[in-house]
DNA sequence: ATTGTTTATGAAAACGATTGCACAAAGCAT
DNA sequence: ATGCTTTGTGCAATCGTTTTCATAAACAAT
């Protein structure tokens, strides 16, 4: 390996004025920092980073922590903020967790020590004491799609907005029946997406029917199990909120299955807005995320943390959802 | 931060005691060993992991190169590389690229001086003189997806193989004028996909006639417009073979776009597997490729080679496709 | 000519870990 | 009891940087 003494000794200098010529911060004579740069492009020389994060203490590296990036909803979120990441000269650790806690915790302490400057957190878990235990240490961390109160920074959805809007535009086009499909209760994201369902019922007159809410656990699967009990009951709706693409698909699957029209007989919206929902027939109409965008920003005020030395009180970035009408309405 | 002198002194002892007592390598006594552990309880102490590896020239981190986190090829490799490596005890650091050479090879030279022990590229370009250099100075790479012929241990898919069976497939079931929509012809794996389309052609004594030969730039919609082009020509195929799974659904858009059934007027096969493919209607019929162990072989190959200081020949591991019958065909 | 500044450079001390070497204490054989 | 090995520990060097401090040279001001 080729060590800053290699250069030194092939420009006849010392260890010292290479390390100068070289960061630009301290004054060189022009002549010397020629002849130095000249043995960098020789030897071909790349400062060791390790030696460098020692000393200087910082190795600009930021973690990302997520749950699983087969969830259509990281890819996104993971390119907003690798690219970002890369443009101000940080390099992302991409930590995925499997959803396990413990799996987490150990990431976090193993490169809490110095292999990287910062986090970015997107594991929807809704209590977290090792995560506030990490701000209270000084830890700069940035959460993503998800919050702990105002304790920690964090980038997040108007969930509650996201579903007002699908819920009322639903109603403006004439639908009263209409159920919801929503997920864990424990997460806030999901009570959220409920508020603004209910919210938009009230606001139009129109009541929540217990019968119409559909409590789910996850994905297409149940989504298609939970519809199904639906329409069986004899409760026949004529639109769906799904809180998730997911479970939309596979409501639209169990409507299609009875013999029903989508959007016909039963209008249905999503949530998420993933990639290939476009290519789905009937395409579906959804509530778009700016995932790209959101990671972005947690990048953002990441690198504004860990340039501030002196701690400010935390904020919460609200991002707008958008609601994007396909043929599914 | 606590450093191992911290440690050191309150345990009473030296830091090389410390050192020795918790690495495990060395023999300390059991008595000195215990009070070590104990200081290390007390003060959460987490080694450094620059010092550590300036100091043993090996930083227990992997990069993985890939071109965009948002094709759906990547995140199950993705997956199978970052949970073998944790579970070896390696940190992965994701690289993308955006397909961009540039910010490979600038990705590359960082991160090539000590801040990672090895390399995964998954970067699909045919020439790449810049790997070569890197496999001859003896850096650890492993290719995945790809190989530059045999000089660079690779991880592979059979894709003639692939490409052979299906058309066999639909040869065997009676379909006699299959059409290929294919991608650049300047990448191996496509060549491959098109040989294994013609060999399966000829043992079936057919001929591979030239109209029925699309070739494709990228994705759905060129998908949608190389079929449009094909039906508006006349030539009217009973099936489509689509080289990736993306063309093979804008290839579906386009047939019923013109008023014929999938499959019964025409049968469609893909090419990837894509997780959403079995949610379209029809569910796609197509060659699978075991992504997730195909990221999984690539750490481990990367592993030996990292462990083994004196170099073997490189190996070019070749996965199998499975072909997945669902409703297309 | 003398002193005081400025400027460019090198030597050496860090950063936090590991490890070869030296040495003391203990164990064993004679 | 003496010498030889074994065992456990500390000291100091090392990894490759950056940065403080000191010094020498160049220059300006008296």
């Amino acid at each position: 390996m080729i060590t800053i003494k290699d250069v030194a000794k092939l420009a006849g200098v010392s260890a010292s004025t290479v390390s100068r010529a070289i960061s630009g911060n301290i004054p060189v004579e022009k002549e010397t920092r020629d002849k130095v740069m000249q043995a960098v492009e020789e030897l071909h020389y790349e400062p060791n980073a390790l030696a460098k994060g020692l000393k200087e203490g910082k190795t600009n590296t930021i973690g990302l922590i997520i749950p699983n990036i087969g969830n259509h909803l990281f890819p996104p979120l993971v390119k907003g903020v690798e690219e970002t990441a890369r443009k101000s000269g940080y390099t992302v650790i991409l930590c995925n967790t499997e959803n396990n806690l413990e799996i987490e915790k150990t990431y976090l302490e193993k490169m809490q020590k110095r292999l990287v400057d910062g986090f970015i957190i997107a594991t929807a878990r809704e209590k977290s004491t090792h995560i506030l235990d990490m701000e209270a240490e000084g830890v700069p961390v940035v959460l993503l799609i998800r919050h702990l109160g105002n304790a920690v920074d964090a980038v997040i959805l108007d969930n509650y907005k996201g579903a007002y809007e699908a819920v009322s535009y639903l109603l403006a086009r004439g639908r009263k029946k209409i159920a919801i499909i929503n997920g864990e209760q424990e997460l806030s994201l999901y009570r959220e997406r409920f508020n603004g369902y209910q919210e938009a019922l009230k606001k139009a007159g129109e009541t929540v029917v217990p019968q119409l809410v559909l409590d789910d656990a996850f994905g297409e699967e149940n989504g298609y199990a939970v519809m199904v009990g639906l329409l069986r009951s004899g409760q026949m709706p004529d639109a769906v909120f799904a809180t998730t693409d997911l479970r939309a698909i596979g409501a639209i699957r169990a409507i299609k299955d009875f013999g029903y029209r989508v959007p016909e007989d039963i209008a249905v919206i999503g949530f998420d807005d993933f990639e290939f929902t476009k290519l789905l027939s009937p395409r579906l109409t959804t509530v778009s995320q700016p995932l790209y965008d959101m990671g972005k920003l947690a990048v953002e005020k990441l690198i504004t943390i860990m340039d501030n030395k002196n701690k400010v009180t935390p904020i919460i970035d609200v991002m707008e959802p958008t609601l994007v009408l396909r043929d599914s309405t």
